[in-house]
DNA sequence: CCTCTTTGTGTAACCGGTTACATGTATACG
DNA sequence: CGTATACATGTAACCGGTTACACAAAGAGG
């Protein structure tokens, strides 16, 4: 491995010298620099990162939890963030937390234990102290926690604009399906649906599903049809839930959106490759992840932060399970 | 931030010992691990591993590099990489190269920079100087190169099975759809589908795609059918390819798999949810990127490794966009 | 021409661990 | 009982950078 002494030998300085030429620092003679940046151009010298963040205490590092990177909804998310931290040299070290709070934890441990300068998660659980601990910046993604630095999206609003879409276009039987307990986001739009259901006067089903993976979701369809068969609008807690429902209604015979209609909640890439595709609120997921990452970044940057908590809007995207209106 | 010599200090003892209770290395006497034990607990001191890594020239880190993770086949590979390495604890530096040379190049530097023990690679240039140079392990995914360590699916046999069950359901016209020239397995399979569709004697047509985008997939499904309206019969690249070939096709109105059969390539999480669900070629993604975990940690723990070239068996996976024969 | 400031460079401490080596004590064995 | 060996622990060098500080030379100002 070069290293900066060989650097420093072959242009006949001082290791301090070389440092200060590869930072910018300091005063440098001009020909002292010439000498210096030739010897690292023939040697190729990258400096070891290790050793810098040793002495700074401070690495380029960045960690970033997810629940489950297989879940579609988090890929646009990841690449957001990636590409953001990329453009200003920040690396990441990446994990799935399973919505699990030791296996979450443990990441933090090992992120801080390799002197990660920031942290995004998209935890469950903010108010740990594990996080309210961390000397280092944290932004919540997807999640919020009092004025915490955090990127969301409107789920209230995204719940109600699900209700008063189906309403509008003549459910009279709406079933809502209330995504897991502990996911925040999964319960706030569940509360927007409720709200505008209950101003309305309509009557009601719920049904409950205890994660978003798709095996369970095909349960929670199977046994929403089951209860009540004559529901003939659904807002289901997520695409994946929703897709679940669809296939169920499609392989039961129902006319999709004739006899039921069917409003997700994402926008997966998924959604509008489905047959008949989805109608779905969208959260802007690439753009989140950019925003997380750019707000970490000014963060750690100390530049004086204007926004902490930046909440997208999120957007009804009409397509093939909601029947049209004019 | 608790260093070990807070807790030699709270323990009485030299730092040195410390480090060998920890490590568990070298002669402790029982009391004098209590203690130490005692005061690691009460300061919960964590080893900084950077300063580790420093000393020992080697990390706990890996370098993981896909081309897009937003690309549905890669959750699945991330995921297995990610769960095995977990398992051995090791964390993983992840990027995105986007197909691109130097991005991926700038990334493998900066996995070195970090002192990362070893690299997953997702790559399509496997035989540069930065590869071959490199001092640490490195498992090729989804590639191959001689016997550089690597881990991937039987292109060649895939592209056969593709053509094979295509015949065996009564196409007569088929096209088949060459991926992106640089990427290898897409070429791969290609050829395994030329050579039977040669023996069989039968005239085919051939699309060139640029890319696995999903938008240029859907332009070259619309060439497919506007050169070759006649084709009854569609082998595509790869299921994101192959959604598109649907969804032109039912666009066109015709009836699938009456009219066209569709054989995708990859078994992405999409696939089976479409209507009609899509038969295609199954890699079995999340055990390959178990696997190449488990090989790379082979390698580093320098364990004799058996096989170092990982092949993985392809399976048709019969759905709705095939005929069914008996 | 003298003093003050700016410029230029090197020496060595430091970051937080690991480990080679020295040293001392306890135990084993002839 | 003397010596070889196992056990126990501390001191200090080391990993590869960064930077405080010391010092010298050059330029500026009166």
């Amino acid at each position: 491995m070069v290293t900066i002494k060989d650097v420093a030998n072959m242009a006949g300085v001082s290791v301090a010298t070389v440092s200060r030429v590869i930072n910018e620092t300091g005063y440098v003679h001009a020909d002292t620099r010439k000498k210096v940046e030739s010897a690292v151009q023939q040697l190729n010298f990258k400096p070891n990162e290790v050793a810098r963040s040793l002495y700074k205490r401070k690495s380029r590092l960045i960690g970033l939890l997810l629940p489950d990177i297989t879940n579609p909804y988090f890929p646009q998310l990841a690449r957001g963030v990636e590409d953001r931290m990329q453009e200003n040299d920040f690396r990441l070290i990446f994990g799935n937390s399973d919505e699990n709070k030791q296996k979450e934890m443990d990441y933090i441990q090992t992120f801080i234990q390799n002197n990660v300068v920031g942290v995004i998660s998209s935890t469950n659980y903010p108010d740990t102290d594990t996080y309210l601990k961390l000397k280092i910046p944290v932004v919540f993604l997807d999640r919020t926690l009092g004025d915490s630095p955090s990127v969301y999206s409107d789920g209230r609003e995204g719940g109600r604009l699900a209700a008063q879409e189906m309403l509008a276009r003549g459910s009279k039987r709406i079933t809502i399906m209330q995504g897991p307990a502990h996911i925040r986001p999964a319960q706030d739009r569940f509360q927007g649906a409720i709200e505008v259901l209950e101003e309305s006067g309509l009557p009601y089903h719920i049904i409950r599903t205890s994660s978003f993976s798709f095996h369970d979701a095909e349960s929670s369809a199977k046994e929403l049809f089951h209860k009540y068969a004559g529901t003939d609008g659904i807002i289901a807690s997520n695409d994946i839930a929703a897709t679940a429902v669809l296939h169920e209604a499609l392989r039961l015979g129902l006319k999709v959106p004739d006899e039921v209609q069917i409003i997700g909640f994402d926008d997966i890439p998924l959604s509008r490759l489905l047959s008949p595709s989805l109608s779905t609120i969208r959260q802007p997921s690439y753009e989140m992840g950019r925003e997380a990452a750019n707000l970490l970044i000014q963060l750690i940057e100390q530049t004086n932060v204007a926004n902490k908590n930046i909440q997208f809007p999120v957007q009804f995207v009409e397509r093939d399970t909601t029947r049209k209106v004019d």
